[in-house]
DNA sequence: GTAGGGTTAG
């Protein structure tokens, strides 16, 4: 029993609810160690394990039937519809009159394109008059190709070609298709195909594909869905190329489940992918870090007996380190050179960037040894990863050598994603002079217009050293060169610098910058600092904010609002501890108080400093309302605030330190867990009466 | 761009 063309169509698949949101594939595949094994292993297929789930989606039997009878085919007079072609659609080359191809004359082409396209009647004449009769396919073709980046001129050739009867073939079509996409003009391209649909030629998987992913391009994923949908019931089976297509709609549209169950079926139907398939299911498994669905297109590939191309490695390789599982990109980019399949400077931009991002001193410069002793390949993107992973890898003096070597290269200059590293890396270390001399002084130099995420990385480098003025003259600059790149990420750093203020007049100037940067957080501040602003307007405009910034940043947000408010900067003493429920409320602190029935802890790291203050005395109210709803206390209460020898993470404890004991809190440092205090439940629980937090019986 | 499909940086 086949089943009707319509279910065959993606729109209309089910989905098994089932399916686990994270990864859909069964967790059957262990993580086995690729160099050791490059011959195809004996894994249990996915097609096996799903077999129970591929009847019900790729077959769907009548009612009664029983789900394990063999369907047959029972009438043979009919084809088997397919859900793809096994032949890749031919380009044919259109019977072309010899005696009429001699080259065109490159002057009329100049002539053509220079015509303004409010005048279609010369465009008409001028080729009249080239071509008294009418010109040969070639000639046809060899126009309409030189017409690619002039989607008008190839609409009213084929306009003039259909007036002068013609044999406009597909091929005429595609092309002016294809002219249109790169202009990126959908509702034409949309409207052409409708034509061709009702009038002729009809579209082949050549028009299909190029429509299709003229839609992607022109973002209109419904379309290309739609289109696709279109193809079957237009009679056009599609092929390898045109399955592709859709398959990079579906990934970029993060379809991995509907992208999979199509090529399931494609593979049930006979299909043997290519490369090129591959590496799309590779990016579209990788971009969602979905290790399952990259271990799946590497044993596929392994069950076909296709070696990976340098493209699938390099998709594979960035998609494993995307989701964190370095060894395995490792053991990928070992063995692709082993197989001898030469890494590029895209492969050697993923590793080094993995190594760079986690740390692995080792590796990374053992591959950076193999580059220079094998001269593998390197491109600008390359030499700045190179330089973005030695700043990871916190090894200032090698960043600053290649940095150098880069200044003096006629090949590989520094450009301003260089300029951006180095500055970051000069801000991070406190060496602000130095970034300042690059982003002032060499950037303008070489004509290199800095991004914001420099001067973000300045500012914020000098609000840590309190030079309040310094940041209002980066600011002015930054609102001068890129005002309309002015983000949250630089909101932020002009907030922790107004921590720093010494007095209303550095507060007055650093308020002028948001107030120009961000209008809704200036606002926020203001009704902040007045004390008859309640706590639901506060909480309106605090959520306007974090509404509108992006996830990475809204954290940061609260705790550098926490932050000027703790200062004394003249905003009421409440405030903080309202600004940390808000943060609570949106999710902006998860997994701080931990509750066992041997100990409570609240865990304070990662918290800036007025953020972890709100955050303990939350905790100690949170402890207060359990006494009083008469909840079992277990014996032992704990604080976490870290431990490290470096400045960052051991402020937080030594602040600790002195804040407890100058309160009295009968919390101590616990000898046997660094970067944590302890206090027995009756000590708290007095001390919390003490203080007036808890009632007295 | 060879009438259609693939991979890199805060």
């Amino acid at each position: 029993m086949a089943p009707p063309l319509s279910t065959l169509s993606p729109s209309t698949m089910a989905v098994p609810s089932f399916l686990p949101s994270k990864s859909f594939f069964p967790k059957f595949t262990s993580i086995t160690s690729i160099t050791s094994t490059p011959s195809l292993q004996c894994h249990s297929s996915i097609s096996e394990q799903l077999h129970p789930l591929s009847l019900s989606l790729l077959k769907e039997p009548a009612q009664g039937e029983a789900v394990n009878s063999k369907p047959t085919w029972v009438n043979p007079t009919k084809s088997k519809p397919n859900i793809i072609s096994l032949e890749r659609q031919q380009r044919t080359k259109p019977a072309s009159n010899r005696n009429q191809s001699a080259s065109l004359d490159p002057t009329l082409i100049k002539t053509l394109i220079s015509i303004p396209n409010s005048d279609k009647s010369l465009f008409f004449s001028t080729l009249s008059n080239a071509f008294p009769s009418p010109p040969s396919q070639d000639d046809a073709l060899s126009l309409l190709k030189s017409f690619f980046r002039h989607p008008e001129k190839s609409i009213f050739l084929l306009g003039w070609l259909e007036e002068s009867s013609f044999q406009l073939e597909t091929i005429f079509y595609n092309l002016v298709l294809k002219s249109l996409r790169a202009a990126r003009q959908w509702d034409h391209i949309d409207q052409i195909v409708h034509q061709m649909l009702d009038h002729g030629p009809q579209p082949d998987n050549i028009t299909y594909s190029t429509v299709i992913t003229a839609a992607h391009q022109c973002r209109r994923f419904d379309k290309a869905i739609e289109w696709f949908d279109r193809m079957y019931s237009a009679g056009v089976t599609p092929d390898e190329v045109t399955f592709s297509s859709v398959l990079k709609v579906y990934g970029f549209l993060g379809k991995r489940q509907e992208a999979f169950i199509l090529y399931e079926r494609g593979r049930a139907a006979g299909w043997k992918p290519d490369h090129v398939v591959f590496s799309i299911l590779g990016k579209l498994f990788g971009d969602a870090a979905d290790q399952d669905g990259m271990l799946y297109v590497r044993d596929e590939m392994k069950r076909l007996e296709i070696v990976p191309n340098v493209v699938v490695y390099n998709t594979l390789i960035n998609g494993f380190g995307r989701a964190g599982r370095i060894n395995i990109a490792k053991d990928l980019f070992e063995e692709m050179c082993q197989l001898g399949v030469n890494p590029d400077a895209r492969t050697l931009t993923a590793i080094l960037r993995i190594y760079g991002k986690h740390k692995r001193n080792q590796d990374a410069m053992d591959v950076w040894a193999r580059m220079k002793e094998n001269r593998w390949p390197v491109d600008q993107i390359l030499y700045n990863t190179i330089l973005t992973m030695c700043a990871n890898l916190e090894t200032d003096l090698e960043a600053e050598r290649i940095f150098e070597d880069m200044k003096q290269s006629q090949k590989w200059r520094p450009d301003k994603w260089t300029y951006s590293v180095m500055i970051k890396l000069y801000c991070r270390s406190g060496k602000s002079e130095r970034a300042w001399h690059l982003l002032f002084e060499e950037m303008p130099q070489r004509n290199l217009q800095p991004d914001v995420t420099s001067y973000t990385s300045l500012i914020d480098c000098l609000g840590k050293q309190g030079r309040v003025n310094d940041v209002v003259v980066v600011f002015s600059a930054a609102m001068k060169t890129v005002p309309s790149e002015i983000d949250d990420l630089l909101c932020c750093c002009l907030l922790s610098t107004m921590a720093q203020c010494k007095d209303e007049k550095q507060m007055n100037a650093i308020l002028g910058c948001i107030e120009k940067a961000n209008p809704t957080l200036h606002k926020l501040i203001c009704m902040l600092r007045d004390k008859l602003v309640g706590f639901d307007e506060i909480k309106k405009y605090f959520r306007e904010l974090l509404n509108r910034a992006p996830v990475n940043v809204r954290r940061p947000y609260c705790n550098c609002l926490i932050e000027i408010c703790t200062d004394e900067l003249g905003f009421p003493s409440h405030r903080p501890h309202e600004l940390f429920h808000l943060g609570n409320i949106y999710g902006l602190y998860p997994h701080i108080e931990t509750r066992r029935s041997s100990e409570w802890s609240v865990d304070l790291r990662r918290l800036s400093l007025g953020a972890a203050k709100a955050a303990l005395h939350d905790w100690f109210e949170s402890v207060a309302e359990a006494v009083e709803d008469r909840e079992s206390l277990p014996p032992q209460f704990r604080v976490f605030t870290g431990h490290g020898l470096d400045r960052f993470k051991s402020v937080l404890t030594r602040y600790f330190e002195g804040y407890l004991s100058e309160s009295g809190a009968p919390l101590h440092k616990c000898p046997e867990k660094a970067g944590s205090f302890v206090a027995d439940k009756d000590d708290l629980l007095q001390w919390l009466q003490s203080r007036g937090i808890l009632q007295a019986d």
